[in-house]
DNA sequence: ATATTGTATGTAACCGGTTACATGAAGTGA
DNA sequence: TCACTTCATGTAACCGGTTACATACAATAT
């Protein structure tokens, strides 16, 4: 590989003017230009982004933290988080967690040590603390963290207050609601929009938990459906889990919508391949990933943040698990 | 930050010194480890990965290039990769190139002049000779390129000579075949073992040809079982696609595996999620990612590999979109 | 005529590590 | 005692860029 030297020996000028034809900056004579270009294109030269971080204590990488790329979910998001990176000109880096705090925080010492430039958390596992001691620009996306760090999220009471409502007004009398893990937020919203509602409308439920896992999932509904075969709508915390009901109900031979109905929540491809297909409460994903990296972008170039934290909205998407219209 | 020079000063010793006792490399006193210990504990200093690379023009990091993060076959890939890469304290990055020729080459020349390890490629939009120019070592996955690059494949064509013969015990009359685009190694190879099989049973079938998109393949089922409504049996070259079929045959109201059967290719998770399940060729998906993965690390370090070419087996899964036992 | 400003370029220090080499002390054998 | 090895440590060059600063020349202002 040529380096900056190469070129200026072959141009025949020094590597300061090299590096300014390079970078545009300084002044620079039509000859040294022409000469540098020429002794670039002669030599194939690129520039060497290592040696170019050590100096700036930047990499144009951005990191972003998820729990599983294995849940459908955050492939789209990464991939909105890439799409906008790339027209910034960076590398976005995916880390996958396993929701295991040593993992994520060898990840996230590996990225510092290499001058990441930010990063995009969407997970839960250090403090709000922690994440700020990094010293770089952070963004939460799906999940937030007290006020400080800028968030990206859906309105997940609202959303899952569209779904809950949804299943009365489709006849529902009795309701259970499939909540994830309590500590996470998200979850803990969706199950609050759960509850705002039975609550008014004094709707029979019953409400369990579990991991965002189709087996479990499916596993904690054949529970609860044994307990209580009465139940005649189930609202999941997640598309994922939906197709752990969907499953429970067709093993125990229960006929969707029409025994039973069932809403996700997140808006997955996943749910429209199903068969019959997920009616959820449809986040948009793509949105808030791009949303997310426009936010980070604009902090690592020091422009000022309008706003801090953004809620978008829901949108129920009725499909075949819900009686329909 | 803290850099190895303070780490120095506040040992009260040179920079060769730490250097020494973080590489455990050289002769070193035990009061000087000693020491160092206690100011690299004291200032919380960890080393610059940078620093590092542009001294060994090495980095720690794999790329994986993939056409689509959302097809759910390339994150169980990447979480297999990475999973090994791991424990041999590599970063993987991700790269998405949309099978866009310009995107793959743009992020391969910036992986490379950040001092990239390897490259695990699961594209196929550069000839041989442009990645062996990169002069860096490299594995082909799942897709393969000529001899020179190691490569790690499921025998596709064998695979589909089991789903296509299953088909056909199944008591399939005539058989459709989604094919994947003909310029895939992976999808030409399933398409032969299709054909071998119905030309040896001179069972009657038809082809069409379809990107790995679920609405591509369900347009072109649709039309296919309009002009042919014989069909009884679809293949198709991958489980996305299949999805596809599985969504065409239901719009057509025809009952799966009641009145047509169908079987996938790829053993992705969502088969086992969809009502009915998904009869599948599977790939050992996981497998072959690790193994790609160790390849790829035996060539960074050095070692002999003793096999370039690794096919591995295919197993047919039987679910429910097949008449079963 | 001299001072001032704008343009153009080169030298060398710096980013934060690694390591070849030099130096010196301690221990061993002749 | 001297030569030689082993151990321990420091100095400085190097990886490949960037940029502060010095220098030099031409054009303009005074």
């Amino acid at each position: 590989m040529a380096t900056i030297k190469d070129v200026a020996k072959h141009a025949n000028v020094s590597v300061a003017t090299v590096s300014r034809y390079l970078n545009k900056k300084g002044y620079l004579s039509k000859e040294a230009e022409q000469k540098v270009k020429e002794a670039i294109g002669a030599l194939n030269y690129k520039p060497n982004s290592v040696a170019r971080s050590l100096y700036h204590k930047t990499s144009k990488m951005l990191g972003l933290v998820i729990p599983d790329i294995t849940n459908p979910f955050f492939p789209e998001l990464a991939r909105a988080v890439e799409d906008v990176a790339l027209t910034y000109g960076y590398t976005v880096v995916i880390c996958n967690t396993d929701e295991d705090i040593d993992k994520e925080k060898h990840y996230i010492e590996a990225l510092k040590s290499k001058y990441v430039d930010g990063l995009i958390i969407a997970t839960h596992e250090l403090s709000e603390k922690d994440y700020l001691d990094l010293g770089i620009p952070l963004v939460m996306l799906d999940r937030t963290i007290g006020e400080a760090i800028p968030s990206v999220r859906s309105n997940n009471r609202e959303g899952a207050k569209l779904g809950t409502k949804y299943l009365i007004e489709q006849g529902c009398q009795f309701i259970a609601h499939v909540r994830g893990p309590l500590t996470i937020k998200t979850a803990y919203d969706r199950y609050l929009g759960f509850k705002d509602v039975v609550d008014q409308h004094q709707t029979r439920h019953e409400i369990v938990e579990s991991a965002f896992d189709i087996d479990e999932s499916k596993q904690k509904i054949l529970k609860i459906l044994n307990e209580y075969p009465e139940i005649d709508g189930i609202f999941t915390s997640s598309d994922v889990m939906a197709v752990g009901a969907l499953k429970a109900t067709q093993s125990l031979g229960l006929h969707v919508p029409e025994d039973i109905q069932i809403i996700g929540f997140d808006g997955i491809p996943l749910g429209e391949m199903l068969i019959p297909s997920l009616t959820t409460i449809s986040q948009s994903i793509y949105k808030m990933g791009t949303l997310a990296c426009r936010l980070l972008i604009k902090q690592i170039e020091k422009k000022p943040l309008e706003e801090l934290h953004f809620v978008l909205e829901t949108e129920l998407k009725i499909r075949e698990t819900t009686r329909g219209e």
